[in-house]
DNA sequence: GCTCAAAATTTCGCAGGGCGAAATGATGAG
DNA sequence: CTCATCATTTCGCCCTGCGAAATTTTGAGC
């Protein structure tokens, strides 16, 4: 198809507002006009809609708005996602529960990682962090690095090829083989790793570990903490052990998704 | 707040539009048309709002559109589905790729169950299905029958004093309680329910089963089938079991995010 | 390859729906 | 109680979204 008209406005604006609401637990009308950059009143209009239709519920005396279940009957059609994120996200709003702090699944994409599961909205600590569908890359970020440094050494040969050629500023350190050499050595010794320090925000940091099955890495997962509320050696204390049995658990899981048999019959063939 | 505006008209027909994409896995021009009782120019011009914003994509020459991966972001704030739910999608995906038909899973909400998942845009022979946050009778539908002939007998008792007064046609049965009781009877007896016949859609049937934790019910599970393409006992003989073995492992897997330990410390501390 | 029904796309004049500055109201920190 | 700030409401205006009609495209059937 040809585009035969410029987008309608109105609903370009509404669904910024509605994916600005799915960012975080709740938002407040001054939020959404930060935001959006939309003018008050045309904020409110539009969250007006969104409620009338049951996507959003709450008004300023409950502390803001925010989404209602019905948001899902909006995504339910995809079910695109791989394996991995379908088995994690329970296991990521376990670890929000007991942990508080938001965590984060990612799969590779092409050159670099993107989020597909985030307890962000559930966490009442965010610091800024990547939201859902965000592209991450390889080379500086948390969990774009522990794919690189745990996939196996030819996909990392041939990521680190097309990374070569990239232009993103993120992804500078792809082109000093030795230096970078070094620090996917030290995350892969460490077992887990951490954003580059030079990219921003600077005041989080995170911590992520591969999600592994047979030497491959199907994700990543990791959570983001502010620096003011721990050093980074209470964090490595509090988080690398759970991420790698949350990590460990969810590659049993897509083990056992992909294997189980659904009937006996099958059961006993394979034992027979 | 009270309202102040009536809703965006453009707004709200393009979720209905983005609503009615997400039902089936390819949807025309004409699909919509049908759906959503909109000219067809007003269609074109939503449908081009969306591929422009990203949620959709495809065009006449793909068969149709489709949601793409990016609705996830306008309901991944929606954290608050059961555990049943979470635990659950995989397995229904599982199913639906082995048996090509339909899953879903329900919850109860009040006197009712509400479709949580559905694999029907995956399946591409999908029978007039439930979609999600679509309310269903405990006494006339296969995932609400399920609930009901399985939960605890006080639970059941609750429910259908509610169920009696109710003036929803499909809850009629409820007002006779011994005709209804040799209907659950024969639902636990065989293990699983069925839509009552009397109820749309004829041309289809399902299949539903409990998913059980400690003598309660979590969810229901179910599977959708043309009467033209199977009889009833090669239904039951195809879809019983694998429904059965699916419940029992989201039940396990259910046991396991509520209770694993996620730190060495607490599990030495267990076995302590 | 042609016909033709049906679906898809495009046009464009029009009017009313959506807009946002300004005003007013509500809230809560100090 | 004051007052800064956020939330809500008003309402005149204009341009955005509309949809009938026209045109184009598609593919089943022969």
């Amino acid at each position: 198809m040809m585009a035969s008209y410029p987008p309608v406005q109105s609903v370009t604006r509404s669904f910024a507002v509605l994916k600005e609401l799915n960012r975080r637990k709740v938002t407040t009308v001054h939020d959404l006009h930060v935001a959006t950059g939309l003018p008050k009143p045309t904020v409110v209009r539009l969250l007006e809609t969104l409620i009338d239709a049951g996507y959003v519920s709450g008004d300023r005396r409950q502390g803001g708005y925010q989404v209602t279940s019905l948001v899902t009957s909006l995504s339910s059609g995809f079910h695109g996602d791989h394996l991995v994120v379908e088995a994690g996200r329970a296991w990521a709003l376990l670890l929000t529960r007991r942990f508080v702090w938001p965590f984060s699944i990612a799969v590779l994409d092409k050159d670099c990682v993107v989020v597909r599961y985030s307890t962000v909205p559930d966490s009442p600590i965010s610091p800024f962090h990547a939201t859902i569908n965000m592209r991450l890359s390889l080379v500086s970020r948390a969990l774009g690095r522990a794919y690189l440094a745990f996939c196996p050494d030819s996909e990392r040969k041939l990521l680190l090829k097309m990374l070569k050629t990239s232009t993103a500023p993120e992804d500078a350190m792809a082109r000093y083989p030795k230096q970078f050499a070094t620090v996917i050595k030290t995350i892969r010794e460490q077992g887990f790793s951490e954003r580059d320090p030079m990219v921003e925000p600077k005041n989080s940091c995170n911590i992520a570990v591969p999600i592994m099955q047979d030497k491959r890495v199907l994700g990543t997962l990791c959570t983001t903490y502010f620096k003011s509320a721990m050093t980074r050696k209470e964090a490595i204390d509090l988080f690398v052990e759970p991420l790698q049995i949350a990590a460990a658990h969810i590659a049993e899981d897509v083990d056992r998704l992909q294997s189980v048999p659904l009937v006996e019959d099958d059961l006993t063939s394979k034992t027979g």
